[in-house]
DNA sequence: ATATATTTTGAGAATCAGAATCAATATCAA
DNA sequence: TTGATATTGATTCTGATTCTCAAAATATAT
């Protein structure tokens, strides 16, 4: 069993437990979810509508599976400069925070433990306990050839 | 002049400045904004539509309005998790980064050279020129005395 | 002060991402 | 296979914000 089916598994396992039932539908929206690391429900749409043999998905089906996804713990919803939601693909990750491109929308995951420990201690000193944080970086990449291979869809 | 009054007349020469006219409903929601830290559109529509005589103020003129002192420098957009936008009374003050309570909505200013200067560090270890960030600590506050006296409107 | 050009306003329509409805269909366990 | 239960697609709805446009207000030039 290779590494994706073992997701899948484990997708099914969620369900079970939850008493849901595995659709055609949920698996392509997964399949296609987990070999993303961000992606919008519009963009994961016109993905997977335009497909041959009548698969058609309503954007409300994708909507509500990717937010099942986060529930389940598989995605996260974040809400970077645009007005839409994108959804991380958080399956083996751990935490982590964005530096994204303002030229042509690269996002990098990163993680900094020394800025997590003076977010905690910038908490604490106004008597606060931390629940969650959000950090983005906005900028462009330096090196324009980099740049030029974009991740995204269209750029800004 | 104090202080007050001084910065009306600063506003009031921004408008000169771009051929803009000095109204009763601007310098209305200008008065309002300027005694508040952070304040929603509707909230600032609420807090001036039920005025004595007759001082009606359209919604759309709030809106308007506090975008033109954004445009200006005067205020900030901010996105917290929340779904409205925020307006940031950011005359006379400098950069700064949000903590806030999932209590009581208090919001509490503050600013970490430290943490900038890591997010520098990460920024330009990924090749990339850092042109603005997004940092908030969202928790609450641990002392439920100051946690009470709420800051905002309707605690969630 | 008056006329004139220009900007602003209020009311309501438009937008846009995302959620809610609901009848028709699919899933699954007995 | 059956039947209870969950899911889907199509559509409508929501809520925050922007847009439209005719009427009203303001600044500027006589
Ligand atoms: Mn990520
Ligand atoms: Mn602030
Ligand atoms: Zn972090
Ligand atoms: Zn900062």
């Amino acid at each position: 069993m290779n590494a994706v089916n073992k997701d899948v598994q484990l997708f099914k396992n969620h369900l079970v437990q939850k008493r849901l039932k595995l659709t055609r539908q949920r698996e392509t929206i997964l399949e296609a979810f987990l070999k993303t690391d961000h992606i919008t429900a519009e963009e994961l749409y016109r993905k997977l509508s335009g497909r041959k043999q009548g698969r058609r998905l309503a954007l409300a089906t994708i909507y509500r599976t990717l937010n099942l996804l986060c529930e389940i713990g598989i995605g996260q919803q974040r809400h970077f400069d645009d007005n839409k939601t994108i959804y991380d693909n958080v399956l083996h990750k751990k935490h982590h925070d964005h530096l994204i491109c303002n030229k042509c929308d690269k996002i990098i995951e990163f993680e900094s433990p020394a800025i997590e420990r003076l977010q905690e201690e910038m908490a604490t000193r106004h008597g606060f306990t931390l629940h969650h944080h959000r950090l983005e970086l906005y900028g462009h990449c330096i090196d324009w050839e980099n740049c030029r291979d974009r991740q995204r869809a269209a750029p800004r």
